[in-house]
DNA sequence: ACAAAAGTGTTGAGAGTACACCCATGC
DNA sequence: GCATGGGTGTACTCTCAACACTTTTGT
């Protein structure tokens, strides 16, 4: 029945997911890499991704190769389509057309198996990566533009936090990942006016005076109100 | 080659790649539209798209569409990528992943053919827009709130004028995509505190005092500031 | 008492907003 | 002169950014 409508006059693709997975340990925004076994690429690190089956929603692929690689469940990350790639020369072995997600983890959630497992999966510095099979390095490159651009319209940077945080590690989040320091009263006015977050019961140790706990407000999500910057 | 990497094991689906083309004409946001010719969907209207070739880029198969639909060269119109929708029941036939595109091109670029062709190609303005193929509706759904959005944080909306313009016509342009009436003094003025525009030879005239023409300043794209709005 | 970190307040500069006013042309 | 639309200026308000200050804990 295809052929009749001439839908396959032209050649196939290969269609991919490849996710790339933030998140924030050590003072380094650092994202999640997979050793690869086979050619191409052999023992250079990728991101975690792979082929869509042909009945499958590219968000599924994306969430099957998410739980392939962490023990997070849907509710505990973000996900977002980040953009496709489809230069025809990008795989050595035929066209592949991958379509990249861009992912946020909390430190918190994530189990002790693919936080410190084996050789073949681990957390990498941003500023630090290995040798990247295909176009890795600019998937990455761009899930990090993309990751600090939402970080300052959207209230996004929640998803990269424990349930529960203090001021002072939302700050922490913030300053990582944007890459400047912050002022801390300025911060916490904004906060208070944009009315995102509240205080929850009990008080986390520091070496000074204890923080209060805050939590993010669910419904406060859409109330972050965007303004016209042009013109 | 490629079984042997077992690429294969996996049914391939087809890849196509759909743009929404946008240009400002009587008051309205216009959208390119085709009557479609075939099953399925057949005389319904369609955005314009195709078949990605196997040893074709995805960018190239968007020019390549535009070019078939409209004549306007590279260098006249605005192209980026808008997102991927790939829903396994979106298309009848087979499983079918559409890798769509944004454009916009100024009215005044569009040859007659394009213009006021015959009964199968035609603008429609986004707020009455016909019943539409596949899910062609939400795709130019999407692309709208990308239009108003990037009007917003950036110097785009030029790309929706002729080479010069009157900042009258470029407030009417920002006024019909965002749909909200603007200060005339405000956006001058802060027009002229962005710097890029620039003042060129000549008048235009109107009922009332001619206008100042002005251009676009090509170097200063990169120069709108963004500014964070959150926290 | 002192160090350390949490948390609040103040102030001047600049941006946003509403609105009034002046200017150049056609009739 | 007067209507029409182009173009500018002002004054009030609100936000931004830097910085100083106060509070609560541990030692």
């Amino acid at each position: 029945m295809a052929e009749k409508y001439n839908i396959d006059q032209y050649e196939r693709p290969s269609v991919t997911v490849d996710v790339v997975i933030f998140t924030l340990l050590d003072e380094d925004p650092k994202v999640l890499l997979i050793k690869r076994k086979a050619w191409p690429y052999q023992d250079n690190w990728a991101i975690p991704g792979g082929f869509v089956h042909i009945d499958e929603s590219l968000e599924a692929a994306a969430y099957r190769e998410l739980a392939e690689e962490t023990n997070v469940t849907r509710e505990q990350l973000y996900l977002e389509q980040l953009y496709t790639f489809g230069e025809p020369n990008r795989d050595p072995r035929t066209r592949v057309i991958t379509v990249s997600y861009f992912s946020l983890v909390s430190a918190d959630k994530l189990s002790p198996k693919a936080a410190d497992d084996a050789a073949d999966v681990g957390w990498f510095s941003v500023y630090n990566l290995p040798p990247l099979a295909f176009d890795h390095a600019e998937i990455i490159n761009y899930a990090l533009i993309r990751l600090r651009y939402k970080l300052e319209y959207t209230a996004i940077g929640f998803e990269l936090l424990p349930e529960q945080f203090t001021l002072r590690e939302l700050q922490d989040a913030y300053e990582i990942v944007l890459g400047t320091k912050l002022d801390k009263g300025n911060f916490r006015s904004k906060l208070r006016k944009s009315n995102v977050v509240e205080m929850v019961e009990g008080y986390r140790d520091t070496g000074g005076r204890p923080a209060r706990l805050y939590r993010f407000r669910e419904d406060a999500v859409a109330e972050v109100k965007t303004r016209r910057l042009f013109p």
